[in-house]
Formats: structure tokens, C-alpha cells, sequence
DNA sequence: TAAACCTTGACACCTTCGTGGTAAGGTTTG
DNA sequence: CAAACCTTACCACGAAGGTGTCAAGGTTTA
């Protein structure tokens, strides 16, 4: 009883079994597996679950708004960069002309752009945990 | 000079004149407004504009991961709630049976998510600065 | 061994996202 | 005033997200 098996987590979480298979894919919960292969989903996972439901509805948010969301705490960079561009462009600085400033942000932007694409590869399917 | 009109920005930037109303939409460029209604695309939306392109094709990502991102930006709650969700199980402390702890991690859950529905009607449309 | 599970893979379907187009009407400008 | 913009409001349509169901085959258990 330390685990249940993928019909059993669906009745006590509210999921279908297909969207149980659907949200692994999706890399937000990862049940252990047994020896053969069957997906094992102990207490962690099943509290994950049902507050996933919770969450979604709650907020409207998507599967994958939470996929991303995990995307973003496992990468510092994408985490940055999107901070970055959400940032309110900074006001322009009194000492500098307006068409130095703009390159500078653009500069800026471009950096961390071009950082980020060197390494864009390596980001695939993140592993949760 | 000041600022561009959107089929001026429209080819400035790359995006057509459709998707920079698309855009606006999601809520992540908002142009000023003219008397009569015009959209003003100025430096700074016209900078937000460009790099947004980038960021998407580098790092993959939808228009919508962008929009979320920034209603995380904008929502303490709606970003605590989710960085909790994400958060690994947190081990289980020594001094505390183990259903104990998990009603713990349960109250915990329930407590924000709560507390974040009785304001999410607040949330709407957020209006971008 | 037969029932009742599990696995992956695929087809199907509806919804939402992303995007273009077009229509009806207001604004700016030569 | 007419050309060339702009606005909002639609219709359309492919791609992607989300979900059910079924098939072919392996596992567990009575």
C-alpha cells in the first residue's frame, strides 16, 4: 500500500488515467515505475495531483502554463531573459542621448539572446527532481 | 517622429500589422493611443516588439508562455502559489508521523489556494504598467 | 489459464492559439 | 473630397493542447 497503480490514482485524484499518462508527458508528475514497467504514484505524487487540479481551475491556467512555469524554475536562464523582456524598458538615463540608450537596451537584449541561443540545445526535456 | 503609426511598426518590427493587435491583446506590447484612437508604437514598445521575436524562437516558446509569464510577474500570489506547487515534497522532518506531515503539505496547499480564490476575481485582464 | 490489470501507440475530436483576411466606418492629409 | 491611413468586429483555417477510446501485447493474481 505504498504506492498505487495508475487506476487507482485516478479515482482518488479526479484524473482519467489517460491524462495521468498525458500529465507525465508533460513532465509535471513522474511516478515512480515498478520492476515491469507499471506506473507506481505514491503520496507525493498523488498530493501533487489533486492540488494540480485545484490550481488549473482556480487560476484558468493550462497544463501548460505549469509546464512552462517548471521550465522557468529549472532554468535560470530562461528565467532571466524573460525577466528581462518583461521588464519595463528602464527610463532613460539623463546623461545619455536617446538614440544611445535604445542601443544600449537593444545591446542588452541581444547579449542575453545570443547567450541563450549558444546553449538553446541543451534545454530538451527537463527532468523533474 | 516621436512614435509610429502600427503599419510603420509593423514593418520596423517584423510582426504584421495583425499580430501587434493580437499582441496587444495578450497584453504584452500596449502601445499609446492617439486622439482619435490611433496606436503610438514609441522606442520602447518598438524595442519590447523585436526582442519578442527572438525570445520566442530561441527558447521555443508561445506567445501565451509570455503572457503567463508576465501575470506571474504581476501576481505575488499567483507566484507563490505556483513556486509551491512546483516545489519537490519537501522531505519528511523526523518528528512527525508520516500521515501528520502529509496533512501538513495538505493543509499547507489548501491555505493558498483559498486564500488566492477568494480574490481571483481581482485578477482580469492585467493591465500592463 | 483466464480475468483484470498494465504498457505504448495511434486515431479522432473539440478547444484554444496564432494568423490572415475582409467589412463597415472614422481620421488625416494631399 | 478622395486616397490612404486607422479602428473594431467578424469569419476562416491550420497547428497545438487536451482528452477519450481502441488495439496489440506484457504482467499479476485468483
Amino acid at each position: 500500500m505504498e504506492s498505487l497503480t495508475i487506476q487507482e490514482a485516478a479515482e482518488t485524484t479526479g484524473w482519467s488515467a489517460r491524462m495521468l499518462r498525458y500529465i507525465e508527458a508533460s513532465g509535471l508528475v513522474t511516478p515512480a515505475r515498478s520492476p515491469a514497467g507499471y506506473r507506481l504514484y505514491g503520496p507525493a505524487e498523488l498530493q501533487r495531483l489533486r492540488t494540480l487540479g485545484e490550481l488549473l481551475e482556480r487560476f484558468d491556467l493550462a497544463l501548460s502554463d505549469v509546464a512552462f512555469a517548471a521550465r522557468l524554475a529549472n532554468s535560470e536562464e530562461l528565467r532571466e531573459v524573460v525577466r528581462e523582456w518583461l521588464s519595463e524598458p528602464a527610463r532613460k538615463p539623463e546623461h545619455v542621448s536617446a538614440d544611445d540608450w535604445l542601443q544600449f537596451e537593444q545591446d542588452k537584449h541581444e547579449r542575453l539572446l545570443v547567450a541563450a541561443g549558444r546553449r538553446s540545445n541543451e534545454l530538451e526535456l527537463m527532468e523533474r527532481r
